[in-house]
DNA sequence: TTTACTGCAAACATTTTGCAGATGT
DNA sequence: ACATCTGCAAAATGTTTGCAGTAAA
């Protein structure tokens, strides 16, 4: 069953909280931008909902509670077809990939894609040993596919 | 069968000439360059390697070489594991992915791998359209596995 | 001869860092 | 108390741009 959404992005606290890490005020609105966030973001996002909310937070806070999210799989960093990073929720720790929504941003993560079967295959061809790899999907969701959305 | 490797650049030279792009001799030596690598490259190792030499080619000429060759799928911009941005000289031009070596940077084009299914089996699952995909492998090469290197 | 290209330096965007002081545990 | 964290401003990166001159077609 899916977890209601946390807007207020106590999950993404709890994670910190877990793993060692300080919770403190800073950290908390940032989580909460996170939450409050729909699909793919840049860090520039963060800084501006940040500073046009008057919320205190300076520019490396967000990038250092980024760095820390990503650090501990809680967001993922990733590029935009549109050459540009940026960056989403994860939402799972397993090893997953995302379908990110060219239209509106929204991002699904994917597990268990059957990259196996592929990976295997470029090693068979190759002699490589695949240790790691990256897949990001793009196109419309549900929503902007029928508002003809981009 | 696969062409010897073209140390000149000429390849990218006559990908340039026949997309109606003037051959300039900045060109002919960032074309140079670029086939002079092994693997992924940095925007800034062309640069370096541009005024180490001595080859009077300003960095603004490097990266607008780069972006073009992009353009004509001639090289394709990709994100190693480690975060850093750098490029590839594609092999093909037909739709294809990396698999690169993270010891030496060497990398292979792979085509056909199979990607149609983990689309479809997305799009199932999802309801999304997916129309655009980037697949990234990472490991060792086999001369990296056999030295043991990183 | 016309248009595309180049070098240069400055501008720009993005991310990182050093450090003194604040804060969570 | 003590280590971690924060804001600030500066620095470091990485990339783009305006422009006057140059060269390819």
């Amino acid at each position: 069953m899916k977890p209601a959404r946390d807007a207020e992005g106590s999950d993404l606290i709890a994670i910190l909280e877990s793993a060692g890490h300080k919770v403190t005020d800073p950290r908390r609105i940032v989580a909460r931008l996170i939450a409050g966030r729909v699909g793919a973001f840049e860090s520039a996002d963060l800084v501006t909902d940040a500073q046009q909310r008057r919320l205190g937070v300076a520019r490396a806070t967000v990038f250092r509670t980024l760095e820390l999210l990503v650090a501990l799989g809680a967001v993922e960093r990733l590029d935009l077809p549109n050459g540009r990073h940026s960056f989403v929720r994860c939402e799972s720790s397993r090893h997953h990939h995302h379908l990110v929504c060219t239209g509106c941003g929204r991002s699904v993560d994917l597990e268990e894609l059957g990259m196996a079967t592929i990976v295997a295959e470029a090693e068979r061809r190759t002699g490589y040993q695949v240790d790691r790899h990256r897949v990001e999907l793009f196109g419309l969701c549900p929503a902007c596919r029928r508002s003809r959305y981009v």
